[in-house]
DNA sequence: GTGGGTTACGTCAACGTTGACGTAGGAGGA
DNA sequence: TCCTCCTACGTCAACGTTGACGTAACCCAC
């Protein structure tokens, strides 16, 4: 104890006093390397146990020639959105394989938190970064980058060279999700969006002309609704969507908060079961609800785990050219996108 | 650049040599400390700048007297349910404010897990912990809280003595939900509860007893299922209960995932609109659902919030007897809970 | 002009650990 | 016997930073 009666952590001095030895015999013996006989690496190992010595990782990693925290940060925009959740864990997974611990944090969509959060994340050495871009502010990004920082961006690509990337099949799935609906008879198909400076948002929006184009259908501005942040403001755009003289048939929403916003929409009109949807991103309950939500599914551990695959190759020295993988998401009929049009 | 092509972080020694000051003077600037006159911070800053250094926190926080890392732990059950997603948003939220960083963990449920986990955390020397205790397997943790560590305990209370708390109304809650069944006639109002070893399963599974008691209703063995981990489980002690020659028509669900796979065993038998249910914990979408899903809603952010504060009280030095904070749950009624006894 | 205080620096050692290197003692071969 | 090599230690300095303390220069009052 100390003066504050705070407990002091033992250290390698105490453990080699105790088993009289040389401090760099203890090192020797905690590292398990070569150069202790026998006898002393038991005493060290009573010593360290009697004395409930841990080593400090912090000072071994300032020592230390490789300079390894075995802490990673990850930046998503918002850890309690289950999306970002789900990645998290799943990179979490990887890291544990590594023996590597993750330092989490939400951007909110935020370009100056961005910047604190990774220079936060910088000035603590992590190894390396797993993060969701904030949309259209990456310079901060590519000067961590550029610093060497071993980065990966997740969900959004980078718009800088020389970083790798996991990204889901946006633009392709969208334009099946519009499809798949036109195949059903409708030709009036709204798209419903996140903020249009989101990189997502905008390959959604693409492949829904893409999917208009391939069914021969002609683009209406009136159907189309952008900028939605929220639930909320998805509800209210959907909502003005059925005072149209000619409202949508179908509509396809491109995040799954915009998603869950059409859905009241629909069901305070009692719409639901007349008009068609198809959102991007799965959500829990999305097959108990009648009818049950037809979504383009991402696979968020195949999304996270290649990522952590990735910033762990980096930091392992790994020098080839950028990686930009792509996962393919998965078009779950549950009924919601099967309503034909009327 | 070393010899491997990789960039050396600069030093205050680099800055120092540039702006021609000694680097105790390099750390005064960067720590905005007196004793360094106008121009001298001019050059200091400038220099910092042009190399863009950062300082090297944990270096600082090995040589610094209050020791500190600015960092916390924070271990949870499952990073991906999205209660304990809600959980550590809250408590990254609070950490920011003061300029606090999460390192955060899944335990899984897994003692052997938990104690790595927590051994992992205290190698990095984080400032405190707030953990969700593994069921029934605390000593781990309060062997690391013998030694010093901040630590609060979140959603489940510590088994051993001196250690803070924060967790949710779950014998009370549960009593009234039981009691607002019963008020609508059902006489017949089972039970469904996650592990037994869980402290919230137990005191929900009292709050039961209590309701039922205060209903001047008898307890049914048959009716009483518990043990059951995962939507899968609950979903298949559900359905046992229909094929009871007097079967619930009540259910009272004590964890979210149990909830929903009851709420699959309703649905697949065509149940939903005829027998009651509650559920413990709130979950998206429970509103949406036909009909709404009556549960009691935990006030997340509170819980975190208050965690939060309870670890840097500690941290600051706080030495008060432990608090063991109770955060009020409420119940929200959607439907599902106002279906009366047939 | 001398004493006392303040300001703006600098020097030194230490936080806990590890890389580089030194050394005593024994084994083994010529 | 002497030389070499190996093993099992030890010593020393350094990682990047900061606390303790030293000191030169200057101000102000008596």
């Amino acid at each position: 104890m100390d003066s504050r009666g705070v407990r002091r952590e033992s250290t390698m001095r105490d453990v080699a006093a105790l088993a009289k030895v040389s401090i760099k015999t203890v090192s020797r013996v905690i590292n398990d390397l070569p150069g202790a006989g026998p006898e002393v690496v038991e005493r060290v190992r009573a010593a360290a146990l009697s004395l409930g010595y841990r080593p400090n990782l912090t000072a071994s990693s300032l020592r230390r020639s490789d300079r390894r925290s075995a802490t990673i940060g990850v930046l998503l925009e918002d850890l309690s959105n289950p999306f970002d959740a789900a990645l998290l864990r799943a990179i979490e997974d990887r890291a544990r394989q590594n023996d590597v611990l993750v330092l989490a944090g939400s951007s909110e969509d935020d370009p100056d938190l961005q910047r604190e959060l990774v220079t936060s994340l910088a000035t603590r050495r992590v190894d390396g970064m797993v993060v969701m871009a904030v949309g259209g502010h990456q310079d901060g990004l590519q000067q961590e980058r550029e610093r060497g920082t071993p980065m990966v961006l997740v969900d959004r690509p980078p718009m800088f060279d020389g970083t790798d990337s996991v990204t889901t099949t946006n633009r392709d799935s969208s334009r099946e999700a519009v499809l798949h609906l036109a195949s059903l008879g409708h030709r009036r198909i709204s798209f419903l969006g996140d903020r249009k400076t989101l990189w997502t948002s905008q390959e959604r929006y693409t492949g829904y002309l893409e999917g208009l184009a391939h069914a021969g259908l002609t683009l209406r501005e009136e159907l189309v609704r952008t900028d939605l942040h929220g639930p909320g403001a998805a509800e209210a755009a959907a909502a003005t969507l059925f005072d149209l003289d000619e409202p949508p048939t179908a509509l396809f929403t491109a995040q799954n908060l915009v998603t869950v916003g059409a859905m009241r929409a629909l069901r305070a009109r009692e719409l639901h079961r007349r008009v068609a949807l198809i959102g991007f991103d799965d959500f829990p309950l999305a097959d108990m609800l009648e009818p049950g939500v037809t979504v383009l599914r991402q696979d968020v551990p195949a999304l996270g785990r290649k990522a952590a695959e990735l910033v762990f190759d980096r930091i392992r020295g790994d020098k080839s050219a950028p990686t930009h993988a792509v996962v393919p998401a998965t078009l779950v009929h549950r009924g919601s996108g099967e309503i034909p049009s009327h």
